[in-house]
DNA sequence: GAAAAAGGAACTGGATTAGTTACTTTATTG
DNA sequence: CAATAAAGTAACTAATCCAGTTCCTTTTTC
């Protein structure tokens, strides 16, 4: 895995609390800590899945495009990730018949594994992320 | 990840199925499809964290250095993984108070999720993947 | 002493990644 | 219409990581 998830949260919990007001990349890689170009890569994913809108020009940025109630952080990683696959496969090199069984039994371990963590991302929304922030920031400790 | 871990529950399988006579990194290494060196970099990992036992010399290789139903997946990724962290976390560079406290909500996240997927390899020991690995070969499809 | 095995250092090539530069396109505003 | 502010994107770079290979040393047994 790459940072690209961790950034797509940055997005999604920085959209979350504009309530409607866009957001520009300079902005969030600003808040990030990097450029505004790799920014937008992630951007363009998000949007592609259908979690942000973008608009170009003056006054432009992103929105979220659903309610932040609606989106876990789940489609988040599902919408940056190429591969959903963490853990590294067995190859396909394997030489002799316990070896392959041996591979398989792996394969389906690794899978329901994953699973495990995936289900913690879609236990969370946006918005439950942003009330956490929200709440964080109002009574500084 | 990288696949050490693969690698490191092919090691554990095969010795397993050995029930006392060593392995060499030849043979694991044929049976998985690279090179000796590759191997014996895990077994080496697996020997610090005393899972496995090696014998130089003519007529060595390794052995489970404890019973395999003692032995569960999670140590096998404990011993290989240089970090334990799957999810890459934020970085240090966020600005703002609001980017601060959402990182911190992340991570957290992030270890919980993780915790998640650490305890499905936990679930699991050598000697019952080495079971589910007889019972395929003795009846072949 | 020969053979078989592990240990391991050092190098290579490929892949991935974040970052940067530079340019184009789009929209707004004066 | 011109200036400005924004996104979109291609191309390049530097760093890092990783698997694989080569080569040599050490250990053990026969």
């Amino acid at each position: 895995m790459n940072s690209q998830l961790t950034i797509a949260l940055h997005i999604l919990g920085f959209s979350a609390s504009r309530a409607g007001t866009p957001v520009t990349s300079d902005e969030l890689a600003r808040t990030y800590g990097t450029s505004p170009v790799v920014l937008r890569r992630v951007l363009a994913k998000l949007q592609r899945a259908g979690l942000v809108e973008t608009q170009r020009g003056r006054g432009g940025g992103s929105v979220l495009a659903r309610d932040a109630s609606t989106i876990t952080l789940r489609e988040a990683y599902e919408a940056v990730a190429d591969d959903l696959q963490i853990l590294p496969r067995h190859p396909s090199g394997c030489a002799g018949r316990a070896a392959l069984v041996l591979a398989d039994f792996v394969n389906d371990l690794y899978t329901d594994a994953e699973r495990a963590l995936l289900e913690r991302l879609e236990a969370v929304t946006v918005a439950e992320m942003d009330r956490h922030v929200r709440s964080q920031i109002r009574m500084p400790a």
